[in-house]
DNA sequence: AAACCGATCAACCGCTTTGGA
DNA sequence: TTCCAAAGCGGTTGATCGGTT
């Protein structure tokens, strides 16, 4: 039985892409554009499964894509990211230009994993109860049994066009939403822990917005295009792993040890933003202390 | 020079998510 | 609301390459 294969693979090439099938796959993309992957080998004349197509061109023959290796900075920043987001690759990856999420998985895989399973070893050598952040590898079949491990709530990943940190005195309520829109996203805009601070240049990146923006005192929200999916550091302290049920929470809650306050994993999921909604108040003071956190993240990078 | 071994990375597999009928 | 096809995604595999013995 089973499940049924994509296409039919009977007479299809496998393997490794010749140049000759490269160069048709460009050319017909460039014709025609992405999409209708399933369609596109037959019309295209590519003897080729349509998922193998778009791999090919994903993580090969994209025009943007980056060659060569991986930066000292990049490196750091998908250290970061992935401590944040865990094994989600593709979001990984959308905050590195040029790169995919396939080569920054194998990237982790052959470099930084174990780098950072020689840290988490190292460090629990140190101090067993050492509250600093080991990165640890995770996979999303692996829910981590402990609060005190690093844990990446598992949402519906959306691409985070906006982030906003604002510590300026809030509006009362939050803006209404408006629907969500799945148009192609352009580049993210990332305020800097220097905009952060100066309340004036967190306005600016209001004014390009076309997605919505939430205030709520010192809380940091990222607003992104789809309203259903935006990250909310703020209120994290207030959910309790009770709250979630088991199948959202997948490898499982908030990871709170890193500089005294606490690091969210990003990603929200429609529980948690009911919760958030219906409490409809603004969060302790201890979110600057998140803050904080995630002002070092995002000043110690050049985000795209 | 040959055999072995580990590292790398492109490609595949199968599961999940999304969107339309 | 349900079902199904298509697309997306992450884990895994296997071919290839370079270094070592």
């Amino acid at each position: 039985m089973g499940r049924s294969p994509c296409c039919s693979k009977e007479g299809l090439n496998r393997g490794a892409w010749t140049a000759l099938e490269d160069k048709i796959l460009m050319a017909y993309i460039k014709a025609h554009g992405e999409g209708n992957w399933r369609n596109l080998p037959e019309r295209a004349g590519l003897k080729r499964c349509g998922k193998s197509c778009r791999l090919r061109w994903l993580n090969y023959l994209r025009p943007d894509i980056k060659r060569g290796n991986i930066s000292h900075d990049e490196e750091e920043l998908i250290i970061k990211l992935h401590n944040l987001l865990g094994n989600r690759w593709s979001l990984i990856a959308g905050r590195l230009p040029g790169r995919t999420g396939n080569e920054i998985k194998n990237y982790w895989n052959t470099n930084l994993g174990k780098k950072a399973k020689g840290q988490s070893s190292s460090q629990s050598k140190q101090s067993s109860q050492s509250k600093s952040r080991a990165i640890k590898p995770l996979t999303s079949t692996q829910p981590s049994k402990s609060t005190q491990t690093t844990q990446v709530i598992r949402t519906k990943a959306t691409v985070c066009t906006k982030v906003l940190l604002s510590l300026q005195s809030p509006p009362p309520t939050r803006t209404a939403l408006p629907p969500p829109t799945r148009t192609p996203l352009p580049p993210p805009e990332i305020l800097s822990s220097t905009a952060m601070n100066d309340p004036s240049q967190a306005s600016l990146i209001n004014h390009q917005q076309d997605g919505p923006n939430f205030y709520c005192g010192t809380e940091v929200v990222l607003a992104c295009h789809d309203d259903s999916d935006f990250f909310n550091f703020g209120k994290w302290n207030e959910i309790q792993p009770n709250d979630i049920d088991g199948d959202t929470l997948m490898t499982s809650g908030c990871n709170r040890n890193l500089s005294g306050g606490s690091e969210y994993s990003l990603g929200l999921f429609d529980d948690l933003m009911q919760k958030d909604w219906a409490l409809n108040h603004c969060p302790e003071d201890n979110a600057t202390l998140d803050l904080e956190s995630l002002a070092h993240l995002l000043d110690s990078e050049e985000w795209p």
